[in-house]
DNA sequence: GTGGTCTAGACCACG
DNA sequence: GTGGTCTAGACCACC
């Protein structure tokens, strides 16, 4: 399900909290789904159970899951976690559009790039 | 003329590069020109010129200025570097674009924030 | 494993790059392997750690090997690194075909030359 | 006649010994030719008078050339010169050869790039 | 004066 | 423990 890239410069507990971030939003972790708890997850990615504590207690800081003590964590998907979400990658994407024009890049070669754009993992 | 935000956390040495970087493609600092030494743009922000040493020394890795011992460095702009440059920002914008689109954006909207996109520092 | 030659005028860091990239490229160090850790080799060589760190950082950069905080840095062998390294090569030798040539020496010396060639460390 | 690369990250005073150097073998300059004066050289590239004295006096050293105070430099071309310097030409290219041997680059292809090699300034 | 290397020692985030 | 950043201060070659 979930995969690490060692290779990526960004933090794992970071990599994972993306992952997990848009497996609720797509449905894949249904809303109110439990989660695999912290030790399993652990051992099936080979990874410190601290990393995953970490991307956890972020995810649930968000808005994006629940955690019941004794019970495991849980799938939220708060609106105000989406929205904050899209208003995230929406300003990110507002400066590199800037970024490119100062570039010297149309805004036609820009549209032509988010049409080629195809979903990846 | 640079200024350092202490509180962006990005290492200043990254900050510094990208404003630079900006200063040579925009003609701030026009080809072949002197930049502050070393030593004199540390004491100006009041930072260690190890730092801008670093800072420098990248940059002249990527192509965009030279360095030339007891004289200074200069703008260089190699057309390698803005090619570099360019697709780099490309490709973070075309992942932008299809993260956008599965957060349910539409490619209107995308267009709608392009044209809204001014230069920011 | 590496050793550090004082009276070679070229920086440490440097000396230290080609080794590393040499062990790479022959396989003393295997993709994915782990490299000794920053500390660990300045403790063995009697070097400062910031020095060491200087290699790592630029191999990285040239896209030699990758760096995980936390973990360790790990030998990577990108395709585009190979390709660039033996440009760089081509282009040296070619330099100094053309000056052994402008100095008198025929081609049959040059590849009776190439012949004798022997690997060196 | 000589031109200076600022951005070649050679000190100045070494790309002058080159061109010098090549243009006494090329003969360029005559055997017992006056040079330009220090002060004179210095002038016309607009370098500081201790570089080209620098270069001057490597020259003198290695047998380049010689010098009569008050009268001037002259070109001498000593045989010993000569010899040195294409040792240490072929030295650099039979380490390079093997360089190349190691990155997997055929004897063939090393004959072919001495064959394209063509005269660079 | 300039850029460049190196050491020493501190601090941080990550795992 | 790991890599990474930053400071402080020294030394060198070059101009």
């Amino acid at each position: 399900m979930i995969s690490i890239d060692y290779r990526d410069p960004r933090p794992i507990y970071e990599q994972l909290e993306k992952k997990l971030r848009r497996m609720i939003l797509t449905g894949a972790i249904a809303a109110n789904e439990k989660l695999p708890s912290v030790r399993e997850l652990a051992g099936e990615l080979a990874i410190n159970p601290n990393t995953i504590q970490r991307a956890y207690s972020d995810l649930e800081a968000q808005g994006w899951i629940y955690s019941v003590a004794g019970k495991g964590s849980f799938a939220a998907m708060t609106e105000q976690a989406i929205f904050r979400e899209i208003q995230k990658v929406k300003d990110s994407f507002s400066a590199l559009a800037s970024e490119l024009s100062l570039l010297g890049v149309s805004k036609e070669e820009m549209i032509r790039l988010i049409g080629e754009a195809e979903n990846r993992d």
